[in-house]
DNA sequence: ACCTGAACACCGTTCAAGT
DNA sequence: ACCTGAACACCGTTCAAGT
């Protein structure tokens, strides 16, 4: 029944899974998955329950620690991007987080691989986590928006943007989301594990 | 009656705006909503539209690029928490990104005064938009989500974490969004913003 | 041009009744 | 213990009819 429920949703989304159509799919009565599950709500907390617990598998590989971190990054964004609709159906319950426990495990363990310990370890462990969810958040928000009225191209088409013709073109071309992840992750990553001071040059007292 | 559908939103969602409840706050038939403004969906439409254009006014201010920058990001993501159900409603029907128009034009300015040009330069307004958006999105879900089962703090209070109490206890704690955004945003920014090359220290030839 | 009520096809949920 | 159909209170939407 979960199985079936769990299919409804990946194939058609979360708001095709209605009582009567499980129920139809099931070929039972309405009113038996009441009994089960209890509701609908009940069946949507089961649901997140199994995508939270299934997806978590990674393993970290690379010369350097910002390269293992990475490459964690991308699987994560991966896995989030593979199951699009589950994956929505768990951040709509407000879960996303929770599903990140064994990936913070393994940042943990890198941040202090590259001497990063205490406070500062925990602050980079979870502007990771926060950079990899809210990317993709972002991205799936972007695919469903329909194509609207002065649309980001067209605008960027237009425009002289203070004399630079090549940014203007840049960004009236569509976002290249695997690029800007990468550089933006690798940018991130790079400046919370460097060894000096946030805002003192490499070579200062500190 | 858009002031009518857009106060019901704020006040108590985007699913408590009903057809049948905006009628009642109106004092009117259902249907004479379908002729004025035609369906939900379009109400909906409209109302975004409205919410989309409202939003936008940033100043930036502060000395280095970098601080100007860290400030309108700062500023957006301010004016995306205080109106958490229209913005829900704006990311909803996938237009988050249009919202972010006039800032790009701001950052576009500042990767100018920071020297960055060209291909570069719309990677790095992308970045820094990509930043806010998620950020904002990540702390969305993380408010909406309930105290679940092994949650975090209690997850980690029980944990070594590999000889780093420290870090153990950090992560135990609720996270501080704000200062985690400062961090985050203010590492992108640098290490975008930096005008050697990626993955060269500073004096090299680049 | 503007508003109306009745009706239709959905929805999640409950409940008393079956086996 | 498990399943059922009927019924309830909601939804968004349509449509013919009013003024």
């Amino acid at each position: 029944m979960l199985e079936a429920a769990a299919g409804l949703v990946k194939r058609h989304g979360p708001d095709a899974l209605t009582m009567r159509g499980l129920a139809a799919a099931l070929d039972t009565a309405v009113t038996s998955i009441y009994w089960h599950v209890g509701g609908r709500e009940a069946l949507l907390d089961a649901l997140v329950e199994r995508t939270v617990a299934e997806l978590g598998e990674i393993r970290p590989c690379g010369r350097t620690p910002e390269e293992r971190v990475a490459g964690v990054a991308r699987d994560l964004r991966r896995q989030l991007r593979d199951h699009p609709h589950l994956v929505a159906l768990v951040h709509e319950r407000g879960l996303t987080e929770r599903m990140f426990l064994p990936a913070q495990r393994v940042l943990v363990r890198e941040a202090h691989a590259a001497g990063l310990r205490g406070a500062r370890a925990a602050e980079f462990v979870r502007a990771v986590q926060f950079q990899v969810v809210g990317h993709v958040l972002v991205e799936r928000n972007r695919e469903r928006a329909p194509a609207q009225h002065p649309d980001e191209r067209e605008l960027w088409s237009t425009e002289t943007a203070g004399d630079d013709p090549v940014l203007a073109r840049a960004l009236a071309l569509p976002v290249d989301t695997e690029r800007l992840f990468e550089t933006a992750t690798r940018a991130l990553v790079r400046s919370l594990l460097a060894p000096t001071s946030p805002t003192c040059p490499p070579d200062s007292a500190g």
